[in-house]
DNA sequence: TATAGGATTGCC
DNA sequence: GCAATCCTATAG
C-alpha cells in the first residue's frame, strides 16, 4: 500500500485471499477525500465475507442487482444500506470475478473530526465516532453513492494507506450482527483499541487467537 | 404485487 | 428491550 505506488501494485494488495487481506487492514488507514474535506481513520476492527458457500455472504445466493459489485474487481467499493437508516463499507478482495470482501467494522478518528461530526450530529465520545460499521459510514458521509467506486486507482477518493506503524496486537473471533455461519472466526480486530465496537464481552484480549 | 427481514443504532 | 425505516429477495 498504496498511495505512493501504482494502481497494479494496490491491485494486488485487495486481490488475495480475504484472511489474509483482514489481517493487513488492521492498523491501516481508511482516507476519504470527501466532498467537505480530507476524513481519516486507524482501522481497528473487520470482518470476511467469503464466496457463495459462505451463509452470511451477500453472495450466498448468487449474483443479483444488490451484490453485483461484490463480483467485481478486488479493490472496488462495496457499500449497502442495512436495516433502512445506515451503510456498510466493503472492499472487494481475490480474483475478478469471485464474490468476496473485507466490511469495515470500526476505526479510530485521526483526521477530520470535526468534520464527521458536523456529518452526524451525535453525542458520541471521539473513540466512538467510527466504532461500528454504521458509524463509520454515516461519519465519513459514506452512501451507496460511493458503492461501486474503484479503491485501487492512485486518483480514488476512496482509498486505505499504509503509515507504517508497528503491527498491532490482532484478536479473531466470530463475526457479529449476524445468525448464519457464526461459528467462523472471521471478525479481526486490534485488542488494544478502545474503538473496537460490539459489547465489552467481544472486545477484549482472547487467549485463544487464531492466526490466518 | 405483497411481505418478511436484515453484516445497526440509539433511546425507552 | 425495542422501534426506526428502506431496500432486496422471495413468494404468491
Amino acid at each position: 500500500m498504496l498511495r505512493t505506488k501504482t494502481t497494479r501494485s494496490i491491485r494486488a494488495f485487495y486481490g488475495r485471499p480475504t484472511l489474509e487481506v483482514c489481517r493487513d487492514c488492521i492498523g491501516k488507514y481508511i482516507v476519504y477525500e470527501s466532498p467537505i474535506g480530507r476524513l481519516a481513520g486507524r482501522i481497528v476492527e473487520v470482518e470476511a465475507y467469503i464466496g457463495e458457500s459462505d451463509p452470511a455472504c451477500h453472495a450466498a445466493t448468487g449474483p443479483s442487482s444488490r451484490n453485483r459489485h461484490l463480483y467485481g474487481k478486488p479493490g472496488t467499493a462495496y457499500i449497502y444500506k442495512i436495516y433502512g437508516f445506515y451503510c456498510c463499507l466493503n472492499f472487494v478482495t481475490e480474483l475478478d470475478g469471485f464474490p468476496a470482501a473485507v466490511l469495515l467494522r470500526a476505526a479510530e478518528p485521526i483526521e477530520g473530526l470535526d468534520l464527521m461530526r458536523s456529518n452526524t450530529p451525535t453525542t458520541l465520545s471521539n473513540s466512538k465516532l467510527l466504532s461500528g460499521p454504521g458509524r463509520l459510514c454515516r461519519s465519513f458521509g459514506l452512501t451507496r453513492d460511493q458503492s461501486g467506486c474503484d479503491m485501487a486507482r492512485r486518483d480514488s477518493l476512496l482509498y486505505l494507506e499504509d503509515r507504517h506503524e508497528p503491527e498491532p496486537r490482532i484478536v479473531v473471533s466470530p463475526r457479529i450482527g449476524i445468525t448464519k455461519a457464526t461459528d467462523r472466526l472471521w471478525r479481526f480486530y486490534d485488542s488494544g483499541s478502545s474503538s473496537v465496537s460490539g459489547p465489552a464481552s467481544l472486545r477484549g484480549m482472547r487467549t485463544a487467537a487464531a492466526s490466518v
